[in-house]
RNA sequence: CGCGGGGUGGAGCAGCCUGGUAGCUCGUCGGGCUCAUAACCCGAAGGUCGGCGGUUCAAAUCCGUCCCCCGCAA
């Protein structure tokens, strides 16, 4: 870094919206190498309870730090937002998370390259929700990627990756802030040696790719004929947010923890037993699963100790 | 003004509609039983029923208002 004094800050476009991108927006503006000079993120929406309209968090970031915020709707139907952000003549355009898809045409503007960070190690699991997708799929082993990006979803050549064990009490919030915080430094350094000459892009084996889909409430609901270690897995993958559920009485339960328990013979949707334990429920294949942590719709989540004192399950949740 | 649930001893709930002695399960403390126990039995402590205002002889309960928590949908 100290090489870099002399020298003219590199000008960072940063794009990002979710909280996931603000450690890499704060990373780059406390390096000296980079002076950003404008952040993007998607318009603010009504949002939540009340549909109260809501700054996405990269806007009271970049706000914060002082940087001017431009969040036009689209740059395909809008050439006054590509001409305002070619005035900016940018070294780099850092993209992380941002929403928006950009035209070849916003990728040309930067001198050096449009970058992107992805929460994978590509070309595994492109598209939305590739730390949902490393949960899910039980993965011993996820990371992130920093790649040049090109018109195509996530297709861009490789310039940077690093990794990351998942262990068994990762949920997707613990993944998610390990995976953003470790992707800031990741970033800064990339676009330092990128910008020396360093770093020679990759491309993708495009063969080995795969995809990953938005999460919506379907993806999060639990299967009782399914394994227990797919729903253990899928339950770490929807939590905190959107939340694994289940459905009993009509009533939407969510699952805010639990593990795999003994092998059984009943059949799946079972409750074998429910005691200050947990909540044992037969599964797929012979297996079940320990209910640990339990929320009613309207209340809050709780330990299944707590839980159950206001609650009776039924002999079969199928 | 998106729809909806909730705030009752330390925990989780019932009671509210049809105002009138603060209830249940658990925990805590004391005692008993037991080789022993997270088991069982007996007893006790602990609550301005989210805040403020109103109606009433009387409000956890009815009316108004504010604060806080949460589910759905976006």
């Amino acid at each position: 870094m100290s090489d870099s004094a002399g020298s003219s800050p590199l000008r960072v476009v940063f794009m990002g919206c979710p909280g996931f991108a603000v450690p890499v927006l704060e990373a780059l503006a406390a390096s000296p190498a980079f002076r950003i000079t404008a952040v993007y993120c998607m318009p603010d929406r009504p949002k939540g309870r009340g549909h109260r309209e809501t700054a996405t968090p990269i806007k009271q970031a970049a706000e914060t730090l002082g940087f001017p915020v431009r969040q036009p709707a689209s740059f395909r139907k809008d050439p006054s937002a590509v001409a305002e952000l070619r005035a900016e003549k940018p070294d780099f355009l850092v993209v992380v998370a941002y929403g928006l898809i950009l035209p070849q045409e916003v990728l040309d503007i930067p001198r050096l390259a449009a970058v992107n960070l992805h929460a994978s190690l590509l070309p595994k699991y492109r598209g939305p929700s590739p730390i949902h997708a490393a949960l899910i799929e039980g993965d011993p082993v996820t990371g992130n990627t920093v790649m040049i990006m090109n018109a195509k979803m996530d297709e861009g050549d490789i310039l940077a990756t690093e990794t990351t064990p998942i262990t068994p009490v990762d949920t997707l919030s613990s993944l998610h802030d390990r995976l953003s915080a470790m992707g800031a430094p990741l970033v800064v350094r990339t676009l330092l040696g990128f910008s020396r000459g360093e770093i020679r892009p990759a491309p993708q084996n495009h063969a080995l790719a795969t995809y990953t889909q938005k999460i919506s409430s379907d993806t999060a609901h639990l299967l009782w004929n399914r394994p227990a270690t797919a729903l253990f897995n899928l339950i770490r993958a929807m939590t905190p947010c959107p939340g694994a559920w289940f459905e009993s009485n009509g009533e939407r339960l969510k699952v805010g923890a639990a593990t795999v328990d003994e092998s059984v013979t009943a059949a799946p949707g079972t409750v074998i037993r429910a005691d200050a334990h947990g909540v044992s429920v037969a599964c797929g294949e012979g297996s079940s699963l320990l209910l640990l942590k339990l929320q009613r719709p309207g209340k809050s989540m709780m330990p299944a100790a707590d839980f159950l004192r206001g609650f009776t399950f039924p002999a079969s949740l199928a």
